[in-house]
DNA sequence: AACGACACCGCAAACGGTTGCGACGAATTA
DNA sequence: TAATTCGTCGCAACCGTTTGCGGTGTCGTT
């Protein structure tokens, strides 16, 4: 008897909302509605679509069908706030468009495509403002946990306090925040570059060039003592006369002199980045010089520019996608181990040489 | 005498408060809290704090400073699953890894934070049925909108359909799908190739050579019939056996003899994109051709490997961060303006030449 | 016939916030 | 003095979902 009745609606409720959906926005169906249709409460809709023991098959077997027939979805809205529970999570980095930031993105999203989670993210362009107001955004909208790359102009780390009060899970990664106490990923940019200089040593060169960044920047103070630990090793003398400073393609043009004013005592050079690295071949290679078979280099991976350069450019891939990865598997142990453990995790990644035809020393190209 | 004893209240929370802090996750604050610490309703509060008339000036001044000093902040699940309103919106793209896509974002990104939106991005990595679920996701979480570039392997539409039934407002970008009726934002392939083609011929070139990408893919056939176009427009003839078949690195040097073989009678060369015309230029180099003094190069915009290039490439530039921009402005207006217009807008970017060394044919670099 | 056991289902509160409406006291007006 | 107005505030419902607990009806058991 009753169960005409259901169907009855069921079909009405079809129809109806098929033709609606034509010409009209519908509202998503939500559990009221089917309670609402079937004639029975909410409770029972949402226990028989989860298989409670509580309801009998008939009715479980009726919900199901009809949930599956309108397409029904929770509310992922109404769950979180219920659950305290967003599946979200937030990452925070100073600009996307950048060959290393996105690919840590990509590690970080396929993480956390595979666990269920979803990823917001912003970019504060390098703005400390922007990262306070980001961070607040995203603690308001109570994301699971957030992964963060610092600006380079933050200088106060109240913000970062604050996540910690909140009980928030952070997970610094590249760009860490030395004063808190935090998990983190980097990259090794001491090893990297040693092994880069190395190389160019195993390679044959005795003297060697190196391209350095601003040394109140953490990567160009790395690098650079990496480069110096390399040649200590060797017994070679770490020449402050044999590093100019130069990290950009503008300041290697800009100091061009220098660099052609070195060349004819050196038979290798480090630089700080790839870009760096490719235009000073470019320099060399202007004023006569053919690479490698006069000078070696090796750059220090940001990009796929290095398979572009001519010749194509040794280089110590920082390993983005890997990092990404990493944070993310971490920031899950917080978030789905609620234990409170104040042991804080660094995890390093070292560069990995790829090597390429610029850095083979003495061989034409 | 009861204001005595709300301030008492009021300083043995603070104190309370801040203990808590230092030794656990405080939940955060919520309305009800300081209801029930003020002795005075959720309603009243929420009223206090948007400066409802109906509210005394005494008690939103408690209120507020109170609010103040506690640092509340409203929970934006709440408030979203009241409004029907997250502000937020969804991104589907293929791969973050790529430059064009990361600057779009970019541009989004920004358009987005000025209006008071967030972004979720979700990549498919070209996979079908990533992009079903990521969808499924977002509008699951209750996204106010969704910007999308359609995965290479989308062959079925149900799910962009899917969108529309659920009134969700849609805007796709660069990847269109031509199946689905929708706003629009893209570049102008055709105009672009015409572009850098007719920049050849000005600078002189009578014959020129077209890599070119497979013709199923849009932007081969768009960016091919540009460049004949742009022939035609001069009365040269456009000759298939001047259109090698390479659109990457690898596949200029698989068909490097076929290059070098046509080499010899052309003095230009227009590539479908900046890697594959950097590629020739190195092979025609190390074929003893002088760029740009032989034969003139041009490129097809995607990314800043331009710069590096040896000679500087001329190329059009795809002009991703305005594509960001505009698509999401477009979002924006069918999100605020719930006005059911059927109308739905294109919008189209033409790339713009970007004029450096390797097109300067006769000259010496 | 009265009892407990069991299957099945609904009520109501909760998550955190908003808002229409009614209540209450005080001040103003007739 | 009675009626009206106004300024303040709280009740309760609502957004969509979950869940502890209690209620109902149908058995079988003694």
């Amino acid at each position: 008897m009753r169960g005409i009745d259901v169907f009855a609606i069921f079909n009405f409720y079809q129809s109806n909302n098929s033709s609606i959906a034509i010409k009209m926005k519908s509202q998503p169906i939500t559990i009221k509605d089917i309670a609402r249709i079937l004639g029975i409460s909410p409770s029972t809709v949402s226990r028989a679509l989860k298989d409670h023991p509580d309801i009998s098959p008939k009715t479980k077997q009726l919900v199901q069908t009809f949930a599956e027939k309108v397409n029904y979805r929770p509310n992922a809205l109404a769950l979180s706030l219920r659950s305290s529970k967003t599946n979200t999570i937030g990452i925070v980095i100073p600009e996307i468009v950048h060959h290393f930031f996105s690919t840590v993105i990509s590690g970080i999203e396929d993480v956390a495509y595979g666990r269920g989670y979803n990823a917001i993210i912003c970019q504060t362009n390098e703005n400390y403002q922007r990262e306070v107001i980001d961070l607040q955004a995203l603690v308001d909208n109570r994301v699971d946990g957030i992964l963060i790359s610092m600006s380079k102009n933050t200088h106060e780390f109240a913000h970062f306090e604050n996540l910690k009060e909140n009980g928030v899970p952070v997970v610094f990664f590249d760009r860490i925040c030395e004063q808190i106490s935090s998990d983190r990923v980097i990259a090794d940019d001491f090893e990297g570059a040693r092994i880069a200089t190395r190389h160019l040593i195993d390679k044959g060169c005795k003297k060697i060039m190196h391209l350095a960044a601003p040394q109140h920047l953490l990567i160009g103070k790395n690098r650079k003592e990496g480069y110096c630990s390399a040649l200590k090793e060797h017994k070679l003398s770490c020449d402050d006369r044999l590093i100019v400073k130069c990290d950009t393609r503008e300041t290697v043009f800009a100091r061009a002199d220098d660099i052609i004013r070195l060349a004819p005592e050196v038979d290798g050079i480090f630089a700080v980045n790839d870009s760096t690295a490719i235009a000073a071949m470019q320099v060399l290679q202007r004023n006569g010089y053919s690479i490698p078979k006069d000078i070696a280099v090796v750059g220090f991976g940001d990009g796929p520019n290095a398979n572009i350069a001519y010749p194509p450019l040794t280089t110590v891939e920082q390993k983005g996608y890997d990092i990404g990865q990493a944070a993310m598997r971490l920031l899950i142990g917080h978030i789905e181990n609620n234990v409170e453990e104040e042991e804080y995790e660094t995890k390093i990644f070292t560069p990995e040489l790829v090597e390429r035809a610029s850095s083979q020393l003495g061989t034409e190209y």
